[in-house]
DNA sequence: GCCAAATAATTCAACCACTAAACAATTTCG
DNA sequence: CGAAATTGTTTAGTGGTTGAATTATTTGGC
C-alpha cells in the first residue's frame, strides 16, 4: 500500500507541469496532506524528489515547497542496435538525455559478438560519463531490429542476420557493465514507448517504423501491448495483396514488400495505399485512434499521408463516426534509444519503493 | 486494501476446483490464516460464500471448513437481440445458467422499441423466476450486433437496421427492470467474454463469430480489450482482397465478403483461405497465441481448420517459432448471452466489497 | 506597523487491516 | 488413550492512513 502510494504521488508530480507543493499533491491524489508530507519526505530522502526554493507566488498564506524529480538520482541506459549504426544514451528521471553517443558503421559484416562488444563500448562511455555527472544508471535496455524471447534472448533479426544471440550475456562480457539489469525489446516496442513519454496526450496509437524492415510498437492505455511472447507488432509481415509479391519471410504480399524502405528508395507507387490497408486493419481490429509514422516514414510524412488516408477513410469501418488521427513521429532516428532509456526510469517511477529498497542497500 | 483482498479470497475460492477451507485459501494467496477467516467471515455474511458441511477428509487434524460460491445469492441477466431470436438468461455466481427464455422471431420488421419491449418482457420472466429462486439480479447486459457508444447507446446495428437506439432507456420503460443496472455491449464481445469463463485456461486469444456480420472479441491477459471506443473487433472489415468485391460498408474486399453466413451458405470456396489471411493479420500484429471460431464457423469447424491453417502457416511470421492453436467455441448460440450474464456476476466478483457495501444499504 | 486571514506543512492521537504467535478444537495414528 | 496433525480463532503488535490541532509564513486591511 506504501509502495502504491509512493508510486501515485511519484507520478504526480512528474505528470504535473509546474512544481507542485505537498498541497497540490494532496489535492491531486486525494490523500491527505499529512500522508502526502510522509511520503514526500521518502521520496527527497531517497533521491527521487527535490525541494526547489523559489515557489511560484500566489496570494496571502505560507509560501509552498516546489517539488520535481531529480536531475541527479537514478538514470536509464538506452542502447541500439541497428543496421548501419550503434547507439547509446542516457536520460534521468525527468526524462532529459543526459549523455548520447552514435556510432555509424555497417553492422551485417560484423559478427554478432564483434557488434555488441562494439556497443559495449558505447555504453561503458556513456555509463562512466553520467555517474561523473552525478546519475546512478539504474539498468539498461537493448532496442534491436528482431524477435526477443524472454531473458534478453534474441530469436532472430533477419536484417542483421542474427539468430538466438544471448544479447544480455554478450554485454555482460564489458566489465564496466557486468552489473547492470540489461533487458531486450524490440525496436518498434521501444520506440512506441518513447513517443508515448514525448507525446503525453494520448495513451493509445500504434506506432509504425518503418525501416529496412516495418515494425509496430502497440500502447493501449498507457502500456505497451508486447503480446504473449513478445512478438506482437509485427505490421511488415501483415499481408496486402494476397497474392502479390513473394517476401523472404516466405509469405506473399507482406506490406514490406511495398512500404519497406527498399520499396520506398525504388519509388513504389503503392506504397501509401498498402500501409493504409494494414493500418485499417488495425484500425478495425483495436479501435486505436491514433496512428505515429515513425522511422524513415517520419521524414516522407506529408507524402504518405494523403495516399494512407483515403484508404482509411474506404476500409474502416467507423471512420464516418470519428476519424483516425495520422501524425509523424515527435523523436526522429533516436526514438527506440530513448524509448529504451526510458523503461528503465519507467520502471523506477512506477516501483520508487523497490528502488529506495534497493538503494538504502546500497549504503549498508 | 481490504477490498483488494476480498477480492482476492473470492477469486481463488471461485478459480478452485474443489471446495477449499480457508487454511488452503491462506496457502493459496499468501494471506495469513487470521486474516482470510476475517475476510471469508465477511463474504459468508455478506452472502457470497456459503460453508459446505462435507470436506473431503484426508489424514490427521482438525477436519476444514469447505467454501464454495453461493448459488442464492446475486446473479446476472444477460440479455440478447439478434436478427432472428430474442434471448435472456440468469447465471448465478457459480456461473451456473438458472433461467433460460428464447424466442424465435425475426426482429428486422419490428421496429427498435418494439423489439426491446418483447425483449424486455423476457428479461422481466426471467428476473422474475430467478429472483423467486433466490437470487439477486445485481444487473443486466445486452448484447447487440452493432456498434456501442457509451451509455447504452447503439450506434449502429446493420443487421437489425438499426440507427442511434437508446437501448438502456427503452429496457427500463419494463416495470419489472426499471431499478436495474443496464449495460450493452457488442455481441462478439460478450461472447468472447463467455468463452473465458469456460475455457478457463487461455488467458489471451481472439474469439471470432460468425454471423450475418463477422464480429470478433479480444481478449488479453483476461480482460476484453474493448477499445478507446468500444468499436474494436470489427474484424468483418478487415481487407483481405484490396481490390474485391464491394460491400455494403463502402469498402471492398471485406472478410465479411467472402466468409460472412451469406458467402458460406453459398458454398464461397475462398471463406477459409479468407479468414485465414485476416487472422494470420491478428496474429502477426497481436501475437494471440488462440483463436476461437464461434457463431456459425463452430459446427463447420472441421471443415474450414485446414484452409485457415494452411495461410496461417504460411503468412504468420513466427509461425515456425509456435503455432498458432485453433479452437471451435465451446458456448454455442448461447455465448453471447452467456457472456453478458457473466459479465455481470464478473463485476461482482471482481469488486465483492462493492456488493457487500451495496446489499447492506438495501436493508437499512 | 500590527493583527487578521490565508495557505503550507508538521505533529499527534485514533483507527483500520494485516501479521505473528499462542491457543482451542477436532481429528488420525500408534 | 495420548501424541501428532491440522483447522480455525483469539490476542497483541505493527505499519500506514486519516482528521484535527498546531506551527510556520506570507498578504492585506486598518
Amino acid at each position: 500500500m506504501r509502495a502504491h502510494n509512493l508510486a501515485l504521488v511519484l507520478q504526480t508530480v512528474a505528470n504535473s507541469t509546474n512544481q507542485p507543493s505537498r498541497a497540490a499533491v494532496s489535492a491531486a491524489t486525494g490523500l491527505t496532506r499529512a500522508t502526502v508530507s510522509a511520503l514526500v519526505d521518502d521520496l527527497v530522502s531517497g533521491g527521487l524528489l527535490v525541494e526547489v526554493d523559489p515557489p511560484p507566488r500566489t496570494g496571502a498564506g505560507r509560501p509552498a515547497v516546489g517539488l520535481t524529480l531529480t536531475s541527479t538520482g537514478p538514470a536509464g541506459l538506452g542502447l541500439e542496435i541497428n543496421v548501419d549504426y550503434l547507439a547509446a544514451c542516457v536520460v534521468d528521471l525527468t526524462g532529459a538525455v543526459r549523455q548520447r553517443f552514435v556510432e555509424h558503421a555497417d553492422q551485417r559484416p560484423a559478427d554478432p559478438a564483434q557488434a555488441l562488444a562494439a556497443l559495449g563500448a558505447l555504453a561503458a562511455r556513456a555509463r562512466l560519463a553520467a555517474e561523473a555527472d552525478g546519475l546512478i544508471v539504474a539498468g539498461a535496455a537493448l532496442a534491436v531490429p528482431g524477435l526477443v524471447a524472454g531473458r534478453g534472448l534474441v530469436r532472430v533479426a533477419p536484417n542483421l542476420g542474427w539468430q538466438d544471440i544471448d544479447a544480455v550475456a554478450e554485454l555482460h562480457r564489458v566489465p564496466e557493465l557486468a552489473d547492470l539489469p540489461v533487458t531486450v525489446d524490440n525496436e518498434a516496442n521501444l520506440a512506441a514507448l518513447g513517443e508515448l513519454r514525448v507525446t503525453g496526450g494520448d495513451p493509445t496509437f500504434l506506432y509504425i517504423s518503418g525501416e529496412i524492415g516495418i515494425g509496430a510498437g502497440l500502447v493501449l492505455d498507457g502500456e505497451l501491448y508486447r503480446g504473449v511472447r513478445g512478438w506482437s507488432g509485427e505490421i511488415g509481415h501483415v499481408t496486402v495483396y494476397p497474392d502479390g509479391r513473394p517476401c523472404r519471410c516466405g509469405s506473399r504480399g507482406c506490406l514490406e514488400q511495398y512500404a519497406g524502405q527498399e520499396a520506398l528508395e525504388s519509388g513504389e507507387p503503392l506504397a501509401a495505399a498498402a500501409l493504409g490497408i494494414a493500418l485499417s486493419a488495425v484500425v478495425n481490429l483495436l479501435d486505436v485512434p491514433v496512428i505515429v509514422l515513425g522511422g524513415a516514414y517520419a521524414p516522407i510524412f506529408e507524402r504518405l499521408r494523403e495516399g494512407i488516408e483515403a484508404e482509411l477513410r474506404q476500409r474502416v469501418l467507423t471512420s464516418g463516426l470519428a476519424p483516425v488521427a495520422l501524425r509523424p513521429a515527435a523523436l526522429g532516428a533516436d526514438a527506440a534509444m530513448r524509448g529504451a532509456a526510458d523503461a528503465i526510469i519507467r520502471a523506477v517511477r512506477e516501483d520508487p519503493a523497490g528502488w529506495l529498497r534497493r538503494s538504502s542497500q546500497r549504503y549498508v
